[in-house]
DNA sequence: CGTGTTTATCGTCAGGCAGACGACTATGAT
DNA sequence: ATCATAGTCGTCTGCCTGACGATAAACACG
């Protein structure tokens, strides 16, 4: 079959974003209100058009700093504040996921460290971090009145993906530093596991399986008593990315 | 920012397929003669444009059907013959990766047993298994007359993924049996994880610990010699998906 | 028909890691 | 001073893995 320009659909393509972060002990997700149909008032992912000179991973990162401030963590330069850890996360394409037209939507996971207050286009109202077992279970309820709608389009079930990736990933990886201001504790990236897997773990455990594991912590010489108690001593993340043998998330 | 259709720029959206099997002891990947600029004459992995109708995953099924002849083994009939194991591997949408226009490609990966001769379009020397070694070799060679060329467009780079995905996937998961026949010995198995990690494996820890994790191997009743030797018990892949505690990749 | 080769399968043993949990330490709150 | 809160260090036991010896059942060959 002879190459013919005509001979495939155009498509528009986006990027959403699942933001995650931590805060107040819960697993929580970036949601923005829509301000035009499709689904307009209804809570979705960030997201929107790539352009036509843009990568993807160009278009997550623009989107991602104009719905947060956030930058993106350079893994050429660990040492950088602020920064965000992103990563595509799969593309979601059904023919009719998008009323208007034919759109294909290459997600991305973004894993942030609490700290700031949601902005869209500097409309607080309009975005908001909500925790991702809200998000979810929303997507039980169709009939009217019976609690807030679930998400637009198909951004439950994008979000469904993100959170178990990043439930997956921890297990294997450093990531759960990508959630940590960064310097934190030992205790303070505990409550990062148990966030984000819903479990309880045991600090004794723990702190032997991290402390113990070359590369995940290096120690900054200081100590901090900001979740009370005895002092703890303060960890930048390693430079170790893989995790072996891996942290063991506790079966159901 | 109002919504205008004319705001967002139009892209051509292809899968490709990166199809595994092993042969021979090594890990094979599926590649196809490109008939066309650009890049005409060089082997490419197989793929095409998503039609307006179309899923991507049933894209890629289709892709796979025409260009190997292989059905996509349905999870809900486990016991179906001739499938293969089919998953989106990734999204590759560089702005200049095509040069004749803005293409973003949803790879996928495929994982097959070794059975069928390879056939594009009824030509056979248009088609061929190659070790994975071997195409991903030749991306070192730039000069020209030193090998064979590298995969055209970022061919390579999409190989290389799938590879790595298959070769990580098969430690926490049952995947490995999708590349062997509907029965297979223990040593059939282990000759697959040897292949697919190029290691040697002790054969009396591999037996003992696939034999022993519960819901990965059931047992026919059968045996076989067809490997030579003592005859070996005869298994199918059992319903587990996920391995708990996993295989151990030995590490380097 | 024995003998060697090949592959499969079972057993043993030592080391390492994880879960359960006791004990002690260093802060702030009352 | 006492308590509550968190952090840190140890111990013990069971399970899993890697290394490797030993046996079993087929085929090939003289």
């Amino acid at each position: 079959m002879p190459y013919d320009p005509s001979a495939f659909p155009p498509f528009a393509v986006t990027v959403d974003l699942v933001v995650l972060t931590v805060r107040r002990h819960s697993l929580c997700a970036l949601a923005v209100r829509r301000g035009e149909p499709p689904f307009q008032g209804r809570w979705a992912l960030p997201g929107g058009f790539v352009r036509a000179d843009e990568d993807l991973a160009q278009a997550a990162a623009r989107e991602l700093a104009e719905e947060t401030g956030l930058c993106v963590h350079d893994p050429a330069a660990p040492t950088q504040d602020n920064g965000a850890h992103l990563e595509q996360l799969a593309t979601y394409g059904d023919h009719e996921r998008d009323p208007r037209m034919r759109v294909v939507s290459v997600a991305h996971l973004a894993l942030a460290p609490d700290l700031p207050a949601p902005r869209a286009g500097g409309d607080a109202s309009n975005a908001r971090w909500a925790p991702v077992e809200e998000l979810l279970e929303q997507a039980g309820y169709g009939r009217d009145g019976e609690g807030p709608a679930p998400l637009a389009f198909d951004h439950t079930h994008i979000l469904a993906d993100g959170v178990e990736r990043a439930r997956s990933k921890i297990e294997y990886s450093s990531l759960a530093t990508a959630f940590c201001p960064p310097e934190f504790t030992v205790g303070e990236l505990r409550r990062v596991y148990e966030a984000v897997w819903g479990v309880a773990l045991d600090p004794r455990n723990f702190h032997r399986k991290v402390t113990g594991t070359p590369g995940f912590l290096v120690p900054t010489g200081g100590t901090t008593t900001r979740q009370g108690g005895r002092p703890a001593q303060l960890f930048r993340a390693g430079g170790a990315t893989l995790l072996n043998p891996p942290m063991l998330r506790p079966e159901v």
